[in-house]
DNA sequence: CGATAAGCGAGACGGTACGTCCAGTCTTCCA
DNA sequence: TGGAAGACTGGACGTACCGTCTCGCTTATCG
């Protein structure tokens, strides 16, 4: 009945996990994702590869888990003014991105690359289940913006044919354009012209024009 | 005056660039990125690797090539309704992004993924003149639809505070995000979603319903 | 006391060494010494490169390897006759090394040549590591019938002033000299001039000879 | 009827000749065998590499010739002391091997080794025009030193059972076998005790000739 | 307490591709 | 026809990793 199955024979090193995990974070900052090789990571973390490999099946897998761990909650506030909140939360995205180029390459492509956040998507495209579980991250950390635009339009403050989960996507997904595809900088000045263009119109820019109406 | 250089030597073979990127579009179909391999499309091709990499200096060099020559032009037509223009050529992106999605790895993962442009975006980070082409490619590309928006701002279908190229990051952005993070599908029905979410407010939903109204 | 270590990870498969040195004889005399290519003997033994080149670090040295277990014993009986007992065992040797023609280059050049002793030769020019291990090699198969040499001159069949060690080299010398320098054949003919004249005036012909006197 | 035809088009560049052979000399010297290549010493000599193909066959052939052309006439004098003769010749023949092990590989193996002598006895194995050269090469040089045992013969310095050519295969042998095979050091006392031990008992060491006349 | 089971370190192994190097040949234009 | 320049074929090299395997040893629970 207890989900607890009694376990036979030694068990695993708890700490191994850590130990993994953070030597693999070292190599990727180090290093980068290319030259991040299991081999070098398992040393690293004095470990063999065996027991690398009974955690993660995969290198990719590993590099996942390592991203996973690294994500820091981005923390949301709901002060009632959309827009500074958006610039708020989407400045923080920005700034978490900008520190995962610095992994890719150290010093030669630094600037010009999102190494890791590419090197994810493809892992994602290549195994299922790590899509699956990208998927889901990213659902569960989106889930508080995207009720802030929610009840944004609750309160009136959005038209109702705006659709919250397509509002998110826009936003974020001009920084994910930006960073992987063209390679355009993602400033703070860019954040303010996005959430202004998204919600050209739509949205009141100061709590003042709201007496004023 | 001529800016042709004074040519020494043999001559390049100029058909074996093309035969070089047909065989490496049909190992990209065939195998996916992975089982993708520089001594197949070589030999496939009929030519020596050194040829091959006389040409591109790396696999990545290579398969950024053969995606650049796939990149078929997206038509850009301005009818002067900025709604149903943007839903046509983003459905048209939508589907070309689609198409690819095949190219991953034929069977197994061809659902739940983007290898090819993740892995194109990987490349971009690794190294700086890939990510360079990468980017004019796109910039390119995405000037007629830019422009487009242009138009329709200084038509006043669009308010000024409305920053085109921003608005047009959001919407090509949204289909990126969803195809290489959230794995959420980019159908029909969301593009119309994401063009009214983004134009809420800020555009004439039709000419026709501004004379009903 | 115990000089052995103990052992850690996965024993190396030792059967694996043979299979490989197997398998490039094999090339070896198939091919000859160009055409042998490492990837032929490791498809032909079954084994990865990686195992391979963990075992020996170059192709030379695999050849080295080769030519090493060739090595058949020479026997070297002392029946006290010094002269017939050194014509015994050159004729063995080039017995042997007119073997090794052939290894060459099976039709072309096997007649005129004895490359796999001059590439055994410039392998140990090229890698100090196999200088040393050839020398040592030489060394030991000479050390038998050197002694001989000495064993004859304590006997009083040699003045004093003979230098075991010299004469052998010039009597192996005379051989390697031809077979790889002028060309010459060395036949049993040879082999007796040769011998003849080393030991003219020093050495009785013919134990008979003795008596008469 | 002249042996000279006519030549047309455009005459042969005689210089080219020297200079690709200076070229390939230096190349060898400074770069030891490995690491010299055809392009290298095109490109050193500002020569095409058609154009050296034009005059040698192959790379062998290049070397072949380099090596021909530095051979240094070494002198024969015939003072009657047949010993003395036999160690100035052999301390000559020893000196200019001892050179040529510089140019084996600048530093590390230069000392054990004679790369340039393996690689031009591998070459003479791979063609046999190669070998044949190199056999009249040899042949050509070896005649006077084989004509001054001859002469000492005929004075009676030496046995009739002596073969002239079977007792210069010994001397010269001998440096070569040391050279090329063990690696033994061939110095100026390894010399001398070559020649007493091939000399031994059957020719005067001098002072006794004198008492005897 | 001994048997059984699993984890672990170490490192060999199969496999696959990479990017490089070089020999020799071929092609173009120029002298 | 020769030469310079440089592209081309072909083949091998040695390296780098991945993910699996095989040892001997350690650490737990079970009977």
């Amino acid at each position: 009945m207890s989900a607890e199955e009694k376990r036979r024979g030694r068990p695993r090193d708890e700490q191994a996990d850590g130990r993994i995990l953070d030597a693999a974070l070292e190599v990727l900052l180090e290093n980068g994702y290319d030259r991040f090789s299991i081999d070098t990571v398992a040393a690293m973390a004095g470990v063999a590869k065996t027991t690398l490999y009974r955690r993660w099946p995969t290198k990719d897998h590993v590099i996942v888990a390592v991203v996973a761990k690294m994500q820091d909650e981005v923390p949301v506030v709901d002060t009632g003014d959309l827009r500074a909140d958006l610039v708020g939360y989407l400045t923080e995205i920005a700034a978490g991105l900008n520190r995962m180029r610095k992994a890719a390459r150290s010093k030669e492509a630094s600037d010009r690359s999102a190494g890791l956040v590419a090197e994810i998507a493809a892992a994602a495209a290549r195994h299922p289940d790590i899509g699956a579980a990208v998927g889901q991250l990213f659902a569960r950390r989106n889930t508080l913006p995207i009720s802030l635009i929610h009840r944004a339009r609750e309160r009136g403050d959005l038209p109702q044919d705006v659709d919250p989960e397509a509002l998110f996507d826009q936003l974020a997904g001009a920084l994910y354009y930006r960073l992987l595809i063209t390679g355009n900088p993602i400033g703070p000045a860019y954040v303010r012209t996005l959430v202004g263009t998204a919600l050209s119109g739509i949205s009141p820019t100061l709590p003042v024009k709201r007496t004023t109406s």
